[in-house]
DNA sequence: TAGCTTAAGTCAAGCGACTGATTTAAAATC
DNA sequence: GATTTTAAATCAGTCGCTTGACTTAAGCTA
């Protein structure tokens, strides 16, 4: 952030005013509900174009988020990886691949808007490949998925590939729950994100250790 | 379907092409980014404001969607729990969580929108809400709740529901997660409904019965 | 001063909602 | 049972509004 211009400072803060408004916009009212004016105006430009000037179009715009936080949480993520004692069981390896989230929705305090922000986009056609593409390709995660794979050498290929799906489904679309819980103020199961991952960890390595019986 | 007027029938042929359009629209371009005039087009009626006339606004078109698949699916559900034999286990009361939804998505053939249009709605703000009354609120899932309970009596609350959503988040997106598969023509884990079934099956008993260790 | 950023205003296109006319099955009347 | 009346469904077109995209001008930093 320092060592830059101040005119290169002005314009990151202003991108930044962008990306915060549009993530909580997003969230609440849903991606395509909001328009880019809407944006504009909430983040206090004056423009109405000020998004189509700072990021392009609404995917351009989705992306950008996505890439935001990716690249905190997977600051996060490394250094689990790099701390992770040998030999490392299943659990070990989980709770590498749900603490990063959760500690990221943590630090940013509350509310949060990037849960259900997440949750939206991957569903949506337009938006789901931005999100793999910005979110889902990263060194860490696939060393956590070799690692899982290790602990679990006699499951089959297509049950491993089946339930990387569901541990990335549950923690994208579980953590969204526990926001919009929280947004609303409805009772959730767990006081804490440390609690909601807690809860999230146990459940995964059941479902990952879960004999193939059928 | 029989026993009505012929004026009744045209009228819920018509409700139906409606409904069928919008539901494919809905899956493939997504539920905001298609308007009710393509909706309207898409199913033959020359009039823009055929969905308006016949549904309401997009939220009350959401809602029809929901509650037909709802009501065949509950319907497989309601035949499925009545025949579960005593001692029923944990994995009964999960295959009858389960089978119902992929059978229905079988039954449908192929291509099928409805798994795609479905997380996508319960991941919007807006739509949320609708589909949960349109598909939560079901005498029969209560039942299979109540089921999983005597099963699993230790459990503490606050796990029990959180498992309660990690379940129902699986099948919804799982499915949809399939489904979308099929229709890019991407290699799935498995080669039928069925298939996918069992694994979501042993995932979720795995899931249901894990440890609480933190 | 030159160039990037913000502001202000304009534009055609598409939106949901509305209107009145037309069609036609069903109900009422004879 | 034939004829008239009614009301639901469909059609065709319009309305005000919002949208993303565009143009132009002003502001400010390097």
């Amino acid at each position: 952030m320092t060592g830059k211009t101040v005119r290169a400072e002005q314009v990151s803060a202003t991108r930044e005013l962008i990306l915060v408004a549009a993530e909580r916009l997003f969230a609440e009212h849903g991606v395509f509900a909001v328009s880019n004016r809407q944006v504009s105006e909430a983040a206090g430009q004056g423009n109405n174009t000020a998004v189509g000037y700072h990021f392009g179009t609404k995917a351009d715009l989705v992306r950008a988020i996505a890439r935001k936080h990716a690249k905190q949480i997977e600051r996060l993520r490394l250094r689990m990886v790099a701390e992770i004692g040998e030999p490392a069981d299943v659990r070990d390896w989980v709770s590498c691949l749900v603490r990063p989230v959760t500690d990221h929705l943590a630090a940013l305090g509350n509310p949060t808007w990037f849960a259900r922000f997440g949750a939206q986009a991957m569903t949506d056609p337009a938006l789901r490949e931005i999100m793999v593409e910005e979110s889902l390709t990263s060194p860490s995660l696939q060393q956590i998925i070799d690692g899982l794979n290790r602990c679990l050498p006699s499951l089959p290929a297509e049950v491993r590939a089946e339930r990387e799906d569901m541990a990335r489904q549950l923690m994208v679309h579980m953590c969204a729950e526990r926001e919009r819980a929280l947004a609303d103020g409805t009772p959730t199961p767990r006081s804490s994100w440390h609690g909601a991952a807690n809860g999230l960890i146990d459940a995964l390595v059941g479902l990952w250790l879960a004999p193939v019986v059928s």
